[in-house]
RNA sequence: GCCCUGGUAGCUCAGUGGAUAGAGCAAUCGCCUCCUAAGCGAUAGGUCGCAGGUUCGAUUCCUGCUCAGGGCACCA
């Protein structure tokens, strides 16, 4: 109906600059839009006020040419002048109508678009560090992301979802180091263990494994560990104790501390993730990109094309040279890498996996690492403009008023598994996409546990449960559906009501473009509570189940479609759809 | 100091270059002999942070200021 309107408000400019000799700018945009107020009819135009200045006249009087120049049309019953220069169009209930055998027709897929078929985007999101289960703060990421996995694929786009498992650095030998140091303790109750390692209960559990299984053999001395343990300064000690621990057990029995640490950590997360609805294609590990050599590739790629420096004894990366505010180091003075030398690695293999689009989602703590990243890959010769990056804001977490820290090291979090067990998933799901990505989330957990009925993902599944409840008890009181019969009878949904269900029906393709176009989620959990307000609305207004089976069959036929809608939405987000409540 | 985000009803937040700025919660008042009251309807609540600018029109765009959160490592 936009798109018809569009045409006609189009050809009548034509005829109307025509007519007035006047000349129309090289590029201008028709903007239909649907009104909120029934007496600014069902469409608006405001095409006369963009155009009135350019065009030399006033918005009205081009309004009422324009008015007047538009040819008749089937659907459109009368076109007014309104405010300043509005074009208002009053449309006929039948083009409402029409939105219903499409909604059956397509079904599961009412909604989808093939507009953007054949476009590859990698989408990255989570990618928490394997150091310890998912927490609360995680969760808005992997809900996130999620939804914006199923906006873009319901949107015709081909998406591959990527974690990337921080798998080498400095974290995970700390990690090893803790598991160890934990070991020692079961053997020796006199140890203090660093307050800047890792503290979780979890680290225990996996302590308790590998003590079932391989005894008392890697025990150590104690002396030794309590020198390292003295130094003053905190990161140093750590460094220490990560360098005896090496040491103590050599390259194979540290990698079984590790890879203890790694593969059971990774194997939570990924069961986490996916109770929650959350699935990647690949999990890419870092490692990898320094056991295939990509992190020296790409350093002699860079060293190459001179973007390389030395000073201090380190090697940096010029990216000041591309719009970054320094320079920044990719090879320490100690000879290792960085991390962001393996992620430049992990960024030119994403691009030579020919994606069209690159998505990473990142905490919003790592905005200032966004420039670097686009310099490494404009110096790596890859069009930076293909990579997008979206930050979603930090969730803080409250208990009631008090606000919780969440820290992975000293093991005070709530996991994402708490969350879920608590909450339940569809709540969670809901609430965290529920704010704009960019906005603060306050997660109040005292809130989303003893008055999670206010979360209004009730409000929405109550809905689509109504409707099935309607239904069952249409065939309860002996009567039968035919829908063939109902869209037959479209023409007696001439109710306010129904009128304003049919209009939000028909707004549902527009609002899921746009949510994946622009990453938004919000957009369509916000549409959804406008429909499944529509309902309520209508049915506490209307009865259903009438005696004359027209009106009878038209009404659920309405209610059908709608359920489907909601289905539809829900499925986006990631939450169900009940039958029951 | 520099760079991101945000400042909209008592609270939590949507929204928009346009016609009377919306919703939930909280408050007040109504609605179940009738398809699920996890619902519906009504009332009340606003100088859209402050000040300039662009515009026919600014809460929306631009600039400055201010407040709040975050970021500015040879950590990941």
């Amino acid at each position: 109906m936009k798109d018809i309107i569009k045409n006609l408000v189009g050809d009548a400019l034509e005829k109307v600059a025509g007519s007035h000799h006047f000349v129309l700018p090289e590029s201008y945009a028709i903007q239909i839009e649907q009104t909120r107020d029934a007496s600014h009819g069902d469409y608006a135009c405001n095409i006369a006020m963009v155009l009135s200045k350019q065009v030399g006249m006033k918005p009205r009087d081009l309004a009422n040419l324009i008015k007047d120049a538009t040819t008749d049309n089937e659907y459109i019953l009368k076109i007014e002048l309104a405010g300043p220069g509005f074009i208002n169009f009053f449309i006929d209930a039948t083009a409402y109508h029409s939105i219903i055998p499409e909604i059956f027709e397509q079904g599961h897929d009412f909604g989808r678009s093939t507009s953007e078929e054949h476009q590859k985007v990698l989408l990255e999101f989570v990618s928490a560090n394997p150091t310890g289960p998912l927490h609360i703060g995680h969760g808005r990421g992997a809900a996130y992301g999620a939804t914006v996995a199923n906006l873009l694929r319901f949107a015709g786009f081909d998406v591959t979802c990527e974690y990337y498992i921080n798998d080498a650095g400095r974290q995970m030998d700390i990690l090893a180091a803790s598991i160890w140091l934990r070991y020692q303790q079961v053997f020796n109750n006199a140890l203090s263990f660093p307050d800047n390692a890792y503290q979780g209960d979890y680290i225990k559990l996996l302590v308790n494994n590998i003590v079932e299984s391989h005894g008392d053999q890697y025990t150590y001395d104690l002396d030794a560990i309590n020198e390292a343990m003295a130094d003053d300064d905190a990161e140093r000690r750590l460094d220490s104790i990560i360098r005896i621990c090496k040491e103590a057990l050599g390259k194979d029995c540290y990698q079984l501390f590790f890879k203890a640490g790694l593969d059971s950590i990774l194997q939570g997360i990924r069961e986490d993730l996916e109770e929650f609805g959350v699935c990647f294609e690949n999990w890419f590990s870092e490692q990898s990109l320094v056991d295939d050599h990509t992190v020296d590739a790409c350093l002699e790629k860079l060293e190459e094309e001179k973007w390389i420096l030395e000073k201090e004894g380190a090697k940096w990366f010029a990216s000041s040279r591309l719009g970054d505010e320094k320079d920044r180091v990719l090879i320490r003075e100690n000879g290792q890498a960085t991390y962001f030398a393996s992620d430049i690695a992990y960024h030119k293999n994403k691009f030579d996996r020919g994606f069209d689009k690159v998505i990473n989602i990142w905490g919003a703590d790592h905005h200032g690492y966004i420039a670097r990243v686009k310099a490494a890959i404009t110096a790596l010769n890859y069009d930076a403009g293909k990579l997008e990056i979206l930050l979603v804001q930090f969730a803080t977490l409250y208990r009631g008023k008090e606000k919780l820290q969440m820290s992975t090291r000293s093991g005070e979090f709530i996991t994402l598994n708490e969350l879920q067990q608590e909450v339940g998933k569809d709540a969670a799901r809901f609430f965290y996409i529920l704010r704009k990505s960019e906005q603060h989330l306050d997660f109040d957990l005292e809130l989303a546990k003893s008055e999670s009925n206010d979360n209004p993902v009730y409000y929405i599944q109550y809905a689509h449960a109504r409707i099935c409840s309607v239904f069952r008890q249409l065939s309860e009181k002996g009567f039968i559906y035919d829908r063939k019969d109902g869209l037959n009878s479209l023409s007696n949904l001439t109710e306010p009501h129904e009128m304003k269900l049919l209009a939000t029906l028909t707004r549902f393709r527009d609002v899921i473009n746009s949510a994946a176009l622009n990453y938004e989620p919000h957009q369509l959990a916000y549409y959804l509570r406008d429909l499944a307000n529509d309902f309520h609305g209508y049915y506490n207004a209307s009865q259903f189940i009438v005696d004359d089976t027209v009106i009878r069959n038209a009404r659920m036929t309405l209610i059908d479609a709608c359920k489907q809608v909601l289905l539809n939405g829900l499925s986006l987000l990631g939450v169900s759809a009940p039958e029951k409540m």
